[in-house]
DNA sequence: CAAGTATATTGTAAAAAATACAATAATTCA
DNA sequence: TGAATTATTGTATTTTTTACAATATACTTG
């Protein structure tokens, strides 16, 4: 290989995933507490080197995921990518950002093969992150707020049945906002992707909510007929 | 350097520039044409490897589109990664694709240090490209579609004074679809951050339009307040 | 200079969507 | 049985969107 073509064949590229997970207290990303140098000892978004002979970009982000919380078909997707000159010690590593969506409720730590190190933070107290990691972070954070007024991917958040409330609380965690209940009911009920289970809560000291499942094929539908979601 | 990393540390990343224009004719996309391998003598997207003792990603394509156009201070963004296994015949290369926006006014192909290289395609009328360039395109094409909805990028593409009507056709243009004259302009001055600028066409056989130019200052003052623009 | 040509500009009524706002319903627990 | 707690629902007002066509202004030509 010519010698100028060389120079450039030097760089190893990687991939690391901002994971959001919601539960009661709110949206949480996934962490990972480094067993390896660099940053040994640090919390990280979960990422690794791409492997030049066997992987694209997506498929080592899906690998990470994947092995990190043992679920399969989960919601991902790339948010762009980062390469500042100084950005990792070990040489010039570019990394690609990937977002994914994860029901915190179906994530068992117990399934990850690196199952000890993973911990889910508050997105409002996470601790200082290596690398450009912070920054990453925030980007992500900021598409998820564009994202979610755009495409339903909300549910993604959600278990399988959800009811409404659960469903405005998470729009008002990742919104930064509050909604009016009953707005909230008539927009997303005519949005009608949407469908009633007949099932309800039970064992709550409360009048008990319905639950509600999200149906895919009615979205699909909408779209096709250039549908704009927004909230 | 370890072995185990030695063999991450060969790739290389290259950068790829959408550049779009407007003209009477609809929308274009600017091509070159390639003087070296690989693919030598086709019609490509403008890019080049990152030189990795120098560049981040968003340099690398700024020098590109710099270098292409002679002129300063262009709307550039990026858009994504490809990497591909197979994308590159010299060995493992990632691409990371940008999207600019030129007004076709102010770019002389004189001003380009690879001048007559370069050539302005419809974008209903492009050649087969190299690589993945096509994917790219279509991408940049969806995503221009998907940003001028929401941000006031279409004056980019614009002269600095324009009339309402270049305006509507730019946007029926990127967005395939035809607007009322009336609610058009209804919504477009509704917006406030267009300004008259007292001038008028003239040399036109028939009523002269009037000038607009964008109020930059006014569409941040909007923003701020959490102003959502759609079309 | 009058008529013709070509595009620019403007308003209004009807329908749809967004907003503001509070009373009633269903379950559990004591 | 009533107290506690959250779920559910409707209506009037305002704002936004949509549909639709007549008049205005410049240039050109005879």
């Amino acid at each position: 290989m010519d010698v100028n073509l060389q120079s450039h064949f030097q760089a190893a590229v990687s991939v690391d995933n901002v994971i959001f997970g919601f539960d009661t207290n709110g949206l949480n990303v996934l962490l990972i507490y480094r067993g390896a140098e660099p940053y040994r000892d640090r919390w990280a978004l979960p990422g690794d080197l791409i492997d030049l002979k066997t992987d694209t970009p997506d498929s080592a982000a899906v690998k990470v995921l994947r092995n990190l919380t043992g679920l399969e078909e989960l919601y991902i997707d790339q948010i762009r990518t980062f390469g500042r000159l100084d950005r990792h010690p070990y040489g010039r590593v570019f990394t690609v950002a990937y977002f994914a969506l994860i029901k915190t409720q179906d994530y068992s730590v117990e399934a990850s093969s690196w199952a000890e190190q993973a911990e889910w933070f508050p997105i409002d107290n996470l601790p200082e992150l290596p690398f450009d990691h912070n920054e990453i972070f925030n980007y992500a954070k900021e598409l998820l707020k564009m994202k979610i007024r755009k495409q339903p991917i909300g549910f993604e958040l959600l278990p399988k049945h959800f009811t409404l409330t659960e469903l405005q609380r998470l729009y008002e965690a990742i919104l930064e906002k509050e909604f009016d209940v009953r707005n909230f009911r008539k927009k997303i009920l005519s949005m009608d992707f949407i469908t009633d289970t007949g099932l309800k809560q039970h064992s709550v000291m409360h009048r008990p909510a319905k639950l509600y499942r999200y149906n895919f094929r009615k979205y699909a539908k909408l779209m096709t007929g250039g549908y704009d979601f927004d909230l």
